[in-house]
RNA sequence: GCGAGAUUGGUGAAGUGGUUAACACGGUGGAUUGUGGUUCCAUUAUUCAAGGGUUCGAUUCCCUUAUCUCGCCCCA
C-alpha cells in the first residue's frame, strides 16, 4: 500500500471537535447581534467569473487570487465578501429592499504567503448597509454600535474602535506642497502602529517629500486626546471643502454613537488609521484589543460612496465592516484568552451494560430525544469500563447507566460524571430532571 | 514576488561519523468481567524530508530538489 502523509495545506486552519465548538460559539454570537441589529443573512458562491472579481483590477488582489480555467470559463475564489456583495447587488437590485443591511459570515481565500496569524483560507463576518443613490450618515454610526455589542457579547477584553475619515485625511493632504500620490502617505501612515514615528518620518523623506511637509504630516497625525480635544484641533485647521465636510462627518459619527448606547471608553478618533482599501471615501474604522495592540486590527471597514460601480449605472453608497474571524480565533486561542473546553455537546450520555441492554437503551435515548435533549448513546460492545472511559474523555457531564436490574424495574441510573454520585429514577423523572434544566 | 532559517514517530522534541535512535504527551491492551477521570505494567519510528556525493560506514559532513517556518510587500 502507498500511503498518502495525511496533511493540510499550509494557510488553511482546521479544528478539532473541542475547538470547532468554541469557534461556532463565537461565530453564533456575531450571528445572533447581526440579526439582533436588522441584517438579513445572504450567502454567494465560492466560486465568481474572473472577470467579476478582477473588475477593478487592483495590483496585488491579481497576485492573491486563486484563479484557474475549467473548460472555457477563467474562475477565481471569492478574496473577500465585498466584491461579491457588489456584484450581487446589482444583479439583483430590483429585488432588493433598501437601504439593504445584510451580513455573510462565509469562507475567503487569499493565495498569499502564510505567516502568523495570516490565512490563505479564512471566515469574514461582514455587515454592510447600502443605500440607494443616497444613504444617511447615522449608518455611519450604526456599524460601530453593532461592532460595540458584539465585541462585548465576545466577552474578550477591553478594546478600543478607532475612528477616523478620509475626507479628513484626502483634505489635510490638499494642503501640503507634494505631487506625492496621497495613497503612497497613507500607506506609510497606516503603518505608524507597527515601525514607530521615525521609521515613518523617513520613509516619508524618502518620498521626496519636503521636511517641512513631512513635519506638518507628523504633526496633524499626533493630534491626540479626549475625543473633544480631537475635534476642537481638527476645527482649527485650515483647509477646503473636502476637510470641512470630513469634520462635521466625524462629529455627527461621534454623537450619534453616543445616542447609539455605545460607552465613549470603547472608541476614540485615531488619525493615523487609513485603510489600505481605496475604496474607502468617508468614515473608517478599526478595532484593536487594549491588552494586546499587537495583535493588530480585529475589524476593520468604512464608508464607500459607490459599491457596485463596475458592475451596474446605480449609485450605490453604503458602509461596511468585517471582523477576521478566523485570525481573531487563532490568535485568541495562542494567548490562551479563550479557555472553556467543552469535547461535546451532549448533556448526558446512555450506556447499555451489556448487548442485552442495547434495546431498552434504545427506548431510553428515543424519549430523550424526542424531548429534546442533547444525547447520544454508547453502542460499541465493548468493556464497562471502557464505556465509562470514553464518557469520561468527552467530557459529558451525566451518563445514564442500564443494566439488567434497572431493565427489570424499568428504572435508569444516572450518574453525575464530575461528582460520582448516583441514583436510580424512573424514565420520566429522568427525562423531567433534564427538561427543567433547560 | 524578494530575503533569512528549519526539516527526526500521531504530537512536543533529545541526540550521535559506527552494532538495538533518549525522554515526554497521546494511542492501544491489561491490573479477580456493574463503575471512569489517579496509579502501575506492556506495547507504540527496521528509521531521522527526497535524490546524489564524501567515507570502510551517515540521521549526523557536502550538493541539489521539495516542503515548512519567520520577515518584507499587502492585508482580516
Amino acid at each position: 500500500m502507498n500511503r498518502v502523509k495525511p496533511k493540510t495545506l499550509p494557510g488553511f486552519m482546521e479544528l478539532l471537535p473541542e475547538d470547532q465548538i468554541l469557534f461556532n460559539k463565537m461565530c453564533d454570537t456575531i450571528k445572533n447581534v447581526y440579526e439582533r441589529f436588522g441584517f438579513v443573512p445572504i450567502d454567494t458562491p465560492v466560486l465568481e467569473y474572473s472577470e467579476i472579481l478582477l473588475a477593478k483590477a487592483g495590483g496585488e488582489t491579481e497576485k492573491q487570487i486563486y484563479r484557474f480555467s475549467k473548460g472555457d470559463n477563467d474562475i477565481s475564489l471569492r478574496f473577500d465578501l465585498t466584491v461579491p456583495l457588489a456584484r450581487y447587488t446589482a444583479e439583483h437590485y430590483d429585488q432588493l429592499i433598501f437601504p439593504f443591511k445584510r451580513y455573510q459570515i462565509s469562507k475567503v481565500y487569499r493565495g498569499e504567503r502564510p505567516q502568523k496569524g495570516r490565512f490563505r483560507e479564512f471566515y469574514q463576518c461582514d455587515i454592510d448597509i447600502i443605500g440607494n443613490e443616497k444613504l444617511d450618515t447615522i449608518y455611519e454610526a450604526e456599524v460601530p454600535a453593532v461592532i460595540y455589542t458584539v465585541f462585548r457579547e465576545l466577552d474578550i477584553g477591553k478594546f478600543t474602535i478607532r475612528i477616523n475619515n478620509r475626507k479628513i485625511l484626502n483634505g489635510f493632504f490638499e494642503t501640503l506642497h507634494t505631487d506625492v500620490d496621497v495613497s503612497e502617505i497613507l500607506r506609510i501612515i497606516d503603518k505608524i502602529d507597527k515601525i514607530g514615528i521615525e521609521s515613518m518620518k523617513k520613509e516619508l523623506l524618502h518620498l521626496n517629500i519636503q521636511e517641512e511637509e513631512v513635519m506638518k504630516i507628523l504633526n496633524f497625525i499626533q493630534i491626540q486626546g479626549s475625543t473633544q480635544d480631537v475635534l476642537d484641533a481638527l476645527q482649527n485647521l485650515n483647509g477646503g471643502e473636502t476637510l470641512k465636510q470630513g469634520i462635521k462627518e466625524l462629529c455627527d459619527v461621534i454623537q450619534n454613537l453616543k445616542k447609539f448606547g455605545v460607552d465613549d471608553a470603547y472608541y476614540k478618533i485615531d488619525l493615523t488609521i487609513a485603510r489600505g482599501l481605496d475604496y474607502y471615501t468617508g468614515t473608517v474604522y478599526e478595532t484593536i484589543l487594549d491588552e494586546y495592540p499587537k495583535l493588530g486590527s480585529i475589524c476593520s471597514g468604512g464608508r464607500y460612496d459607490n459599491l457596485s460601480e463596475y458592475y451596474t449605472d446605480k449609485v450605490l453608497p453604503g458602509v461596511g465592516i468585517s471582523i477576521g474571524l478566523t485570525r481573531l480565533f487563532s490568535k485568541l486561542k495562542e494567548m490562551g484568552i479563550l479557555q472553556r473546553k467543552e469535547k461535546s455537546l451532549i448533556k448526558v450520555l446512555v450506556i447499555p451494560f451489556d448487548e442485552m441492554r442495547k434495546s431498552y437503551a434504545l427506548e431510553v435515548i428515543k424519549e430523550l430525544r424526542k424531548a429534546g435533549i442533547a444525547s447520544d448513546i454508547y453502542l460499541q460492545d465493548r468493556g464497562f469500563k471502557q464505556k465509562l472511559k470514553y464518557a469520561n474523555r468527552i467530557g459529558v457531564p451525566y451518563v445514564v447507566i442500564l443494566g439488567e436490574d434497572e431493565e427489570n424495574k424499568n428504572e435508569v441510573t444516572l450518574k453525575n460524571m464530575e461528582t460520582g454520585e448516583q441514583d436510580s429514577i424512573c424514565l420520566s423523572k429522568l427525562l423531567q430532571m433534564f427538561m427543567s434544566e433547560k
